[in-house]
DNA sequence: GCCGTTTTCGGCCCGACTGTTTTCAGTCG
């Protein structure tokens, strides 16, 4: 099992126990014990090994124990007696909107339902009617909402999300009456995929603004709507939340929308020890006066804290960083340097390495390498060494015609193939300035052939970077089944530096294994994979998982000065580790 | 079930919105 799949476990078990109607606070525990695992740094197992499971936040000795059956056994009896009380076909019935565990512990009690099928039966039939603190409308709410349900897409990938949120700003912001609208939620957290798009809006008078929205044409269906918040229904399945205060609240409104909602909670419960409550309104003091704010720095400087960006916010330690005032300063676009995996015409990019050359010098960056796609890789118009001796010629011409603002490298993103061997002989490899190498076919084989393969790679003595190492598609291809502590044990002994690639359908290492392989000591790039000069500019996406992932600039060596990373790239693997 | 410079027992965020109610419960973020 990996960490994702225990994860699964305690937030099965949550569900199930609402539904039987434990007391919230327990359920909450094991919501709090499935989110810490999840962004644990480093394997659940590998915690156990070392007998520190009761150091992770939220998993005392109960859910310790329950850890240490599923690892020992892969089964855990606690959760088979509770499948056996409760029928899991309920945990599909809790995914319709509006429809929690108190309502769907009622269906089944008073109904016999116990699964999606035999809920909508129920409520095409008339019976949902008939309960208990039910009546045609909550009746016809819940078919709404199973319909919805089927329409729902998948999570937004970011720049989808943000793409669709801006043009609803740039229309909001037009609107009478508007002074300020923003996105806010895991968009604004950049979380990597996006569930709901939330909107927020300072205004006075919201009433005309809510009835422009609900008749807007792109509006599919208004879910609900009220004087400080509607939410709609847009093509394609999407929810979109837009929230109003007025001006002088909006700091407050930002900030409570912004989430994360684990955030929030420890915000909350931190004004309430000094005698104040958050809400998305205002602070209340003690004796009930109001504290407004118009933004958002304000909020955390009156509760004595740091300000905290929003991709921090995630209930990961940031609010005791807040406190001590050592919250890390963060990456930011501007600070980098270097850019080490793009395409060119070469091989399947659109722009010719010149093109790409000046993008890059339009950006700031001092090193360009086109690392174009070897030879294996048919599809995509891969490199004979040969083709590579040629293309030299063409980045000696360029160089001397940019002069020395930039340095044009030669690289190749090389094909790790699936025996593990690589597309280049070890004089090409060799003779190459960067190379990195990525798995992009046979993603799907078992963890042992699929880790080793990478190790493979990863212990070559001219791979420079592993490309995005995990091969994920988002929003629905999952990455490859890697044993991670391998991977991470092997990269630190070899000297290998991992890519985050910024490409928001990739962003992969993403942030949980950025985070482990800096503290291992392993080096991190930011690389876009660009495949033409405008696809330079994602590479805000790779920055944010650096941003959510807690690294300070240095720690990315996508920031060194030219010099320093020339140096590295020319130094034999090995010694790297020294640097 | 977890946790502790207000607690080893008694807490565990706060408000909007809806639908069903005659004042509130459930859900959501």
């Amino acid at each position: 099992m990996n960490n994702e799949q225990f994860a699964q476990v305690f937030d099965r078990i949550a569900d199930l126990l609402e539904i039987k109607g434990e007391v919230v606070f327990k359920t909450l525990a094991y919501r709090k014990a499935a989110e810490s695992i999840r962004d644990l740094p480093g394997s659940l197992k590998a915690f156990h090994q070392q007998g520190k499971l009761m150091e992770i936040p939220g998993i005392g000795k109960a859910i310790a124990e329950k850890i240490e059956e599923l690892i020992a056994t892969e089964k855990l009896g606690f959760l088979e007696r509770l499948e056996a009380e409760v029928p899991v076909g309920l945990l599909e019935v809790l995914q319709v909107p509006d429809v929690g565990p108190r309502k769907a512990a009622l269906f089944w009690k008073q109904a016999g339902v116990t699964s999606l099928a035999e809920l909508e039966a129920a409520a095409n039939a008339g019976i949902i009617r008939t309960l208990p603190g039910m009546g045609e409308k909550s009746e016809a709410r819940i078919l709404a909402g199973i319909d919805a349900l089927k329409r729902r897409g998948h999570r937004l990938n970011l720049d989808t999300a943000r793409s669709i949120a801006d043009r609803w700003l740039d229309w909001i912001r037009h609107q009478p009456g508007v002074e300020r609208a923003e996105a806010a939620g895991s968009l604004r957290r950049w979380k990597t995929t996006v569930g709901d798009i939330d909107i927020v809006v300072a205004i006075k008078e919201p009433s005309e603004l809510m009835k422009a929205l609900a008749s807007h044409p792109d509006v599919q269906r208004v879910l609900g709507t009220g004087d400080n918040k509607t939410s709609l229904e847009l093509p394609g399945g999407i929810n979109m939340q837009v929230w109003t205060q007025p001006p002088d609240r909006f700091g407050t409104l930002l900030q409570f929308v912004s989430g994360s909602k684990d955030h929030n909670v420890a915000l909350r419960a931190l004004a309430q020890k000094q005698g104040l409550s958050l809400s998305e309104q205002c602070i209340t003091t003690a004796d009930g006066k109001e504290m407004l704010f118009a933004d958002e720095e304000g909020i955390y400087k009156t509760l004595g804290l740091d300000f905290i960006p929003p991709e921090l916010r995630e209930d990961r330690g940031e609010i005791k960083a807040a406190e001590e005032h050592r919250l890390p300063r963060l990456l930011e676009v501007s600070q980098l340097t270097a850019e080490l995996h793009t395409h060119s015409t070469w091989s399947d990019g659109i722009n010719t390495i010149e093109e790409m050359a000046r993008g890059c010098l339009s950006r700031g960056l001092k090193i360009y390498s086109a690392s174009d796609h070897s030879g294996g890789l048919g599809i995509a118009g891969g490199l004979k060494p040969e083709r590579l001796r040629e293309r030299k010629k063409e980045i000696e011409q360029v160089q001397q015609k940019l002069g020395n603002g930039i340095t044009i490298l030669g690289g190749a993103e090389v094909e790790i193939k699936a025996d593990g061997t690589l597309d280049y002989n070890d004089e090409t490899l060799a003779w190459l300035d960067v190379v990195v190498a990525s798995l992009h076919t046979s993603l799907r084989q078992p963890r042992d052939e699929i880790t080793a393969r990478l190790v493979n790679a990863i212990r070559h003595p001219h791979v420079d970077i592993i490309g995005h190492a995990s091969g994920r598609l988002l929003p629905n291809r999952e990455g490859a089944d890697l044993d991670w502590d391998i991977v991470l044990d092997e990269a630190q002994k070899s000297g290998v530096a991992f890519e985050i690639n910024a490409n928001p359908s990739r962003l992969d290492i993403d942030e949980v294994h950025v985070r482990q392989a800096v503290e291992m000591g392993i080096p991190i790039f930011i690389n876009t994979d660009a495949h033409a000069v405008e696809q330079l500019d994602l590479v805000v996406y790779g920055v944010s998982v650096a941003r959510r992932a807690w690294l300070k600039p240095d720690q990315i060596l996508s920031t060194w000065e030219p010099d320093r990373l020339l140096t590295w790239l020319k130094m034999p693997k090995a010694n790297r580790k020294n640097l």
